[in-house]
DNA sequence: AAAAATTATGCAATCGATTGCATTGTTTGA
DNA sequence: TCAAACAATGCAATCGATTGCATAATTTTT
């Protein structure tokens, strides 16, 4: 510690005030009790709403607690009723732009209708998504909601949750067989699309830059640009898996141009992949998109700024948060009512850009 | 709701199987006690390794939990010990990289340390800063991490914390005259290096887009930024204030343009209003970096991948919240040994690109 | 005016784990 | 051999809030 310390940073001892740090001793139902003269039920019951107890009292109770300052013990109240406050979360990385986003908007419900929300990252690997699984249990946390990590090739873990009775959402990367809700984009959709804008374009020689495919989302991706290069004729494509990352991207498409394979249009599951892509094109002279056409996936901040701008599919991810979120939450405080696992599909956007506007059509218009 | 859905997505109610999510009742040490014809006091020493219980239970207490999958409810111990393994976190905004990044690292680290952390978000308001605070005492976390938003230019919430006893560890956006712990970057250092930097490529006429300066963050960069110009002869310097938005940057830099003021290069507080600057530049044929270089500040994702690409300052967001949540477990753990506040200061590291590169320099050295 | 119904509150057990103190053996020491 | 020391465990209270079941106080009904 101390010698990265050296390297790095540098620590400054202010000295302030010295007593900082020791927790007080909280008011609790029965220093209100003794003040106002009452018993703890009377008191729980007050700060309940509880019909049996006088509108006078209620008044009496709310005013103290109100005055210094009391806070239900959340602890003690959920440990007394079985009912807690706290959900979990748990995704392969936080530091995404699309995860982030989907925290921000299932953060954003949760705090709406009273609840915590604890993240947990996996860092894509199984054995820590099992860890995090595990931690989140042992907190007690009402409900889970998990994208699982790229290495995550089995369900047992969540088996095992779901016959605990946990109330788990899954989403975006998920596992399908499981009977459990689950909130994704309609990834077969967006991939459809994406492949029949650019066959639109006059495109012939597709290539699809997809991801490993016993993940359901390159998976759905990947059919999306089957079927939608299937259905004209004269097209020529090739789909190349576990492509989602820059580097791999530029490899692979590199690789391509030095046998003389010139694709005039790719598809990429990533918009890494698309990036790394774009640079050898660049780096070629080819001509983006006349000569060929590049459309990523995910819409990352960044495909609006480069140059040329890349088209790219929005997501939703804010509202995948959402509705995870909301549906976890309808879970939990309705144990009975839905026993029949929901799947709520989002309709990403497709972002046309430059990087694939041949014909004199529409660019982005800014959402 | 129903309409929205009508608008975006559709739902599709699967009906595989029936009876999912009934929480099963878990075991609890009388189960455990039970089961062995001990009592409850027995099973807890037990498992929490008590000297005075012999090696001969204690194997048979560990063996028959692992057995049955007891698992401490945390929520009972921590009713009764006081101490909790949840800490709270209060960021403005989760879907920014940098804080995502910022969340992460200390996601780890309290992983590591058998804690788990509820994020909130304040979405740059004071009021919901507040009722983040408030949601978190409520929740009981043992301790704080912070980073104030924009709009908050009062301390009073936060001396409440402090008074109350509440860990508390500011970082990167902090109120600096509170008596608590804090992790910053050196932004006085970091801008003052950016604007040597500038000056070292021969510029002379150089522009501070700079933010809200009643935030530290903004207030340190601009003064480096002064010190900086201040210290070289025949230095023509503006510093134009709450311009951090790309938009804002934009128009900026446009207005200079019109009146015919030519500044050489713009040291932007953040790569957004960096970005509405150069897109300016481009629009007027401007080169970059020769007619006017640019630096940013955040290193975001996208700067090293535009054209050209743009020098930035990354924050080491990673560090920043492993080092504070480091921080925080240290004070949550020994209430009593770090009685006087510390600051720990990150030294952020220039990230010279092309958009600042005039000299036959370094560029971009991928780290 | 007594019985019945209603209202407002208190009592005491409970949630599950922890812990100071007491209790039961067992061993050591003199 | 008996007290003292020790080892291993049990008992019961506790953390703070909740809740079923009294109980007391008041009102209504007959």
């Amino acid at each position: 510690m101390h010698n990265f310390f050296y390297f790095c940073y540098y620590i400054i001892i202010t000295q302030l005030e010295t007593r900082i740090f020791d927790m007080k001793k909280k008011i609790t139902i029965h220093d209100l009790a003794k003040m106002l003269n009452m018993t703890a039920s009377t008191i729980s019951r007050a700060l309940n709403d509880h019909p049996k107890i006088s509108q006078e009292t209620k008044e009496l109770v709310r005013k103290k607690a109100e005055e210094v300052g009391y806070k239900r013990n959340l602890i003690a109240s959920s440990l007394r009723t079985g009912k807690g406050t706290t959900l979990g979360m748990v995704v392969p990385r936080i530091n995404r732009d699309f995860i982030s986003n989907v925290i921000a908007g299932a953060e954003r419900i949760c705090r709406e209708k009273g609840y915590s929300l604890i993240i947990c990252q996996s860092e894509e690997d199984l054995e820590r998504e099992r860890e995090a699984l595990r931690t989140l249990l042992h907190s007690r946390v009402s409900g889970i909601m998990i994208s699982i990590s790229a290495k995550t090739n089995t369900s047992e873990h969540l088996e095992t949750l779901i016959k605990e009775g946990v109330p788990l959402v899954q989403f975006d990367r998920i596992r399908p067989e499981l009977p459990t809700h689950c909130v994704v984009n309609d990834n077969y959709r967006a991939a459809y699309e994406a492949t029949q804008h650019l066959i639109d374009q006059g495109c012939r020689y597709l290539v699809h830059l997809s991801g490993p495919r016993y993940i359901n989302i390159y998976e759905e991706r990947c059919r999306g640009f089957i079927d939608a290069v299937s259905r004209v004729q004269n097209i020529r494509y090739e789909i190349v898996e576990s492509a989602i990352t820059r580097e791999k991207g530029y490899e692979v498409i590199k690789q391509m141009f030095e046998i003389n394979r010139y694709p005039d249009a790719i598809l990429a599951a990533s918009d890494y992949s698309a990036l790394g892509a774009m640079l050898v094109a660049k780096e070629k002279r080819l001509m983006i998109p006349h000569q060929i056409a590049i459309v990523g996936f995910a819409n990352e901040p960044f495909t609006a700024l480069i140059n040329p701008s890349m088209t790219s599919i929005d997501q939703k991810a804010y509202e995948i948060g959402e509705n995870a979120a909301k549906l976890l939450i309808d879970t939990v405080e309705n144990p009975s009512k839905i026993k029949k696992p929901t799947k709520i599909v989002l309709i990403p956007q497709l972002m046309i850009r430059e990087s694939s506007t041949i014909q004199n059509g529409l660019s982005d218009k800014k959402n």
